[in-house]
DNA sequence: TGCTAAGCTGACGTTTACGTAAGAAACCGC
DNA sequence: GCGGTTTCTTACGTAAACGTCAGCTTAGCA
């Protein structure tokens, strides 16, 4: 019996291809429907599509990741709801473009569809590592001030016995 | 002549001992004299002492350097200024424990004044090695992404002419 | 001494990122 | 098919971090 046949799979199971609703996806993204709701009301979900008004809204693990990472890159970066907008933007229609990558045999199309993703993440990586070298230098100068506190501590204790 | 005997500074020279008004300071900082009364207001920033109300706030160089320290904790570790007036509640009275610091003799006292000054930059050394060690981690994770992309893309270039 | 730029003190306005509440509708197990 | 839970939409509320405006005062200098 292989996992993705077990016909009443665990909550909180990370196993692609479960329908959740936005309860279960708020819990498991460390958020709350509101958030989500939000996120959608504002664009950066797409959630828009193939939903009759009224209905409850459905989502996959795709999502979930994808939620992961809104509030990852929120909080580790400081990004304001709509700079990720834009940030993600290439990447808002995701599922879109790998649904479109996985139908097309055409590889030139393939092959635009790979560079772009490729863009995408190299944006990324760029704003993380500016990030990091800021907080280097942030490190540094306070590991100065730790060393000049040191030596006078040490000199304070050479003084007296 | 020396620099300091200048008697008309340059603007921006950042020379210590001038006393400079909120407008300076805010140029300084990359902020706004707003930003910086707000900051007075909710007790981040001294200034309440020794003026009379309605009097010019002044400011020395120590202070630029308090606001900019402030401005890039704020935006490099995302801390609201709440927290950051916890994080630098032991620092908020910085000039007077120096101030302390100098004027006494007493040895005691001068290793109590070090030893704290060591615990409040050592938190904030923690706080930026967390937050790098997560960015890291989402540079990896970044980067793992990124070369997938780059898979494929090989793949599919040796597929085709 | 008089003028002007800059600063002062309230006080209200604004944006972001949600929280909260109400009433209705949808889903689900039995 | 029905009760109970969850979700839906709509709409108003809120906390943080300032922006902005008004009316008045201060500081510097010609």
């Amino acid at each position: 019996m292989s996992a993705t046949a077990n016909p009443t799979p665990l909550p909180g199971d990370e196993s692609d291809s479960r329908i959740m609703r936005i309860g279960e996806v708020a819990e498991l993204t460390g958020t709350t429907p509101r958030t989500i709701r939000y996120y959608e009301e504002i664009g950066l979900l797409a959630g828009g599509t193939e939903r009759e008004l009224g209905r409850h809204r459905c989502y996959t693990h795709a999502d979930v990741e994808r939620i992961r990472e809104i509030v990852r890159l929120k909080d580790l970066l400081g990004l304001s709801l709509e700079q990720l907008s834009q940030l993600l933007e290439a990447e808002s229609a995701r599922a879109g473009i790998r649904r479109e990558f996985l139908e097309t045999d055409d590889p030139d199309r393939r092959h635009a569809l790979l560079l772009q993703s490729r863009g995408h993440i190299d944006t990324q990586l760029r704003l993380v590592r500016a990030r990091v070298a800021e907080l280097t230098k942030l490190e540094a100068d306070l590991g100065e001030r730790a060393e000049r506190v040191q030596e006078k501590l040490v000199e304070l204790e050479t003084e007296r016995p």
